[in-house]
DNA sequence: GGGCTTGATGACATTTAGGTGACAAACCGT
DNA sequence: ACGGTTTGTCACCTAAATGTCATCAAGCCC
């Protein structure tokens, strides 16, 4: 996404926590963006694109576990939450929601820096960002969020994205129910497979010529789906 | 590589440590293998291939960051910290040198479990690998789910592909209708084996030439079935 | 505020796979 | 060759899994 410094989004309403963060981690080589609140937090991760973003729970408009399932439904983007408090419960209503770290205050630029670097790892060590997936007539651009059929783009909602990109990650394996259920609603929904047959019938609508015999979205019966790769 | 419960590798001294985590992590799903110290660490992780690696930092032979680095020498695994140093420091170094997560004791087991289940989360949107196996004009790729013959994919409903993943595992040896029967029903139907010759008739049909002159699925009278070796 | 898009949910239709029994064929020792 | 035993095949029924349609609530963009 930016080769060279990795953007991160600060949502922090306290002003003297943004003041340190931004000198602290500026100097160590990241690029720092803000928002105040909630709200334009969400708007900044879609239109500003970062590579991480550190959240702090107690913001002035929404409580930090909505934001935090709201930014997961939006992106796989790596989270790291900031809270003042320290017990258990918290930090585990806050992970379950989809955050990657929990750091309570006070803490040290230092670890947050390095934990920062962790979360950057994993995600590089992920799948090759920017990269133009293609079978049959169907392409992908899990970068630019965008897909076409017959190099005609086509509308795609978040819900529908976030399983199609599952689904071209692994191109020709089956991504299981289990799998495509946690990653897109959470460990609690592995039951609801009804929501896989919705969007992924939705995604036949808008992808396949027809939907009822599909060519590119298949159907692994009592286990999950399957992108077929084809030849251009 | 373990579908149903994730693998957990435990490199841990501690007697104490040790029965708290297998039984508290054990409820919750995962399955704990375990290692006394770093060597033995080292060579389980090769050779019983753990979804993650949970580390204490104070072991026997070994001092805990080298343990670590070793560890991302040889791969990308998700790695846990544990530790009863909690100065900045330490969870520097111990980030910096390939570590996910750093985690101080005394710590509560809900914590640990949902910061491994976030770990989790992120490698399972790595790439899957697969590997085909062949015999003759058979092919199986067990992670993708697919079966050839002559190069032209069969369908496979689940319980044939269960069946004849046994196989494959065991290629050239005799899977008997007591473990075929176990490991696809469940041990009550040990008695069910009329099921077997349904299913594997099924999968003869499907990838037989002349499914009574079986050249792969043969049938080893009073004892099971096994799946016969040739060359390509 | 009002139209539009998206996500969630329930009812229902359709397709597919699993289980069952009857019977045929192959095998094995005598 | 014979009878009992083991294995294979067929047709059918049922249950489970999947797909579709319609609807409602919430958020978003003018």
């Amino acid at each position: 996404m930016n080769p060279s410094k990795p953007v991160i989004l600060l949502i922090e309403d306290d002003q003297q926590t943004r003041r340190f963060l931004k000198t602290s981690l500026g100097h160590k080589g990241w690029r720092i963006i803000e928002a105040g609140d909630g709200k334009t937090g969400l708007s900044m991760l879609k239109n500003d694109k970062p590579d991480l973003v550190v959240l702090d729970l107690g913001l002035p408009d929404m409580d930090g576990i909505s934001v935090t399932k709201r930014l997961r439904q939006l992106s796989d983007i790596p989270v790291l939450i900031l809270s003042a408090r320290s017990q258990e419960q918290n930090k585990i209503m806050a992970l379950d929601a989809g955050a990657d770290d929990y750091l309570t205050k006070p803490f040290g630029a230092g670890e947050l820096n390095s934990r920062l670097q962790a979360l950057l790892r994993r995600i590089n060590r992920g799948y090759p960002v920017s990269e133009l997936f293609q079978t049959g007539q169907l392409k992908v651009d899990l970068a630019a969020r965008k897909v076409f059929i017959n190099n005609q783009e086509v509308n795609i909602t978040p819900i529908e994205f976030r399983l199609l990109s599952i689904l071209v990650r692994q191109a020709g394996l089956v991504a299981t129910h289990r799998q495509m259920l946690t990653e897109v609603w959470g460990a609690e929904h592995i039951n609801d497979q009804h929501y896989l047959r919705i969007y992924m019938g939705q995604l036949r609508h808008k992808l396949e010529i027809n939907p009822a015999r599909p060519r590119y979205l298949l159907t692994e019966i009592g286990v999950g789906y399957r992108l077929a790769v084809h030849e251009a």
